[in-house]
Formats: C-alpha cells, structure tokens, sequence
DNA sequence: GTCGGGATCCTCT
DNA sequence: GAGGATCCCGACA
C-alpha cells in the first residue's frame, strides 16, 4: 500500500520510473499528494510535500492549455512524461506542472501547495517574512518559493535538478472544482481539484 | 505590428 | 469583496 513514504528512517527514494507519469492526470495527481517535491540549485535545496493539486486532462478539457493544440508555449504539454511545465501567468507569477500521459496525450497536474520541510530560509528569501503555512500556499507562491522559472520549462523530473520522492497523504483526499478556470464552461465544475483535507498548507 | 486576456496574489476597504 | 500589478503569448490585420 505504501508508495515509498518518508516517514520512515531511511530518506525517500527519487522517483526515476517514467512508467509512473505515463498515467492519466488524475491518477498522477491522486498519487501526488504526499510526495516531496525538491528542487535543488546553488543556492541550496528547497523541499516540501505536495499538499495541493489539480488535474488537466487531454486537449478536449477546455480548461487546459492544450485544448487549443500545441504552440510554443506549451510544447512541453505534449512531449514525453515526467517532465516540468513552467509558465508564466498574469506576467507575474510562474506555475509548474507536472507532464503525464497516458501516451502521447498532453495531460498535466498543477501543483498548487505544498507544505516547505526543507531550505525553510532560502524559501523564506524569496518569498518575504510570511508564516511557513503560506509560504506555497497557492501555484504562484509555489513556484516563488521553489525558485522556478521559464529555465526549468521541459527540464526532466527524473534526471534535472527538480525531482519527486513518493510519499503517503497525511490525512483523506478531498475533490472539489478547479479554482481560475470559470472560462471552461462545464469542465471548469468537475472535480479536479485534489487536496488533503484539514492541511493547513492548502491554499483555500 | 498591435491588441487583449490570463491555471494569481496582495492590499485596501 | 474588489481591484491593481505586470508581461508573455496567441490571434488577427
């Protein structure tokens, strides 16, 4: 039952299977929760377990950026899976996907919060004197606090400095409608939208 | 070349 | 709860 939880002595394991992303998005943001995603620099490491994230699937979800086809901006979409995807939204913040599958389908999952465990005053440097519950609480706060930017679009979780340690939830899954995408009609109301319910990480 | 909108966040009221 | 910040990207001429 346990995917490699970090609970234990030993530290967690990098995921290096590819196979893992090659799944639909909502099985890889179910499976998601609970993982550590570490991101290290030269500045140091920053780590944290995923608390918060939210499913796109293929191009017929109106609510992803694959649903007008592949550009240049989001390319990344449609290559293979386990690679990251870093935008740039309201020419301020900078939010990371997660690239899945199955296949050549572009699916992706967004991370939107995670609680920070490690590099806690590096996170705190890039983001300001806020309470360490916030400190990725929300995609742009993430991505601020992991220190990512466009130069880590494509870059690969398996061999780039961004990388997955499996983990179990510390609590129940909870579903709900994902949050900015009101635009997508009736895809904007499935629930997509994956957290832990009670962690005080989660961004709403 | 120009224009408009966006998977957000913070501050102020 | 409302509104501003801020800039890349895509659509269109």
């Amino acid at each position: 039952m346990s995917r490699g939880g970090v609970a234990g002595a030993s530290p967690a394991a990098r995921l290096t299977d590819r196979a893992w992303f090659d799944r639909p998005a909502l099985e890889v943001a179910r499976d998601l929760l609970g993982a550590r995603l570490v991101h290290e620099t030269p500045a140091g490491r920053v780590g944290g377990r995923i608390v918060e994230v939210e499913a796109y699937r293929g191009p017929e979800d109106l609510a992803a950026h694959s649903a007008r086809g592949m550009t240049a901006r989001n390319a990344v979409m449609f290559g293979p899976p386990g690679h990251l995807y870093v935008y740039l939204i309201y020419g301020l913040h900078h939010c990371a996907n997660v690239v899945c599958g199955p296949g050549d389908k572009p699916e992706a999952v967004l991370l939107r919060a995670a609680a920070v465990d490690e590099g806690l005053e590096l996170a705190r440097a890039r983001r300001g004197d806020v309470p360490q519950r916030r400190l990725a609480a929300g995609p742009g706060n993430l991505g601020r606090a992991f220190g990512f930017d466009r130069s880590l679009n494509g870059t690969d979780l398996l061999a780039g400095p961004v990388h997955l340690e499996l983990g179990d939830p510390a609590g129940p899954i909870r579903h709900g409608a994902r949050i900015g995408v009101d635009y997508a009609g009736a895809w904007a109301a499935r629930p997509y939208r994956l957290w832990i319910d009670g962690d005080p990480h989660v961004s709403r």
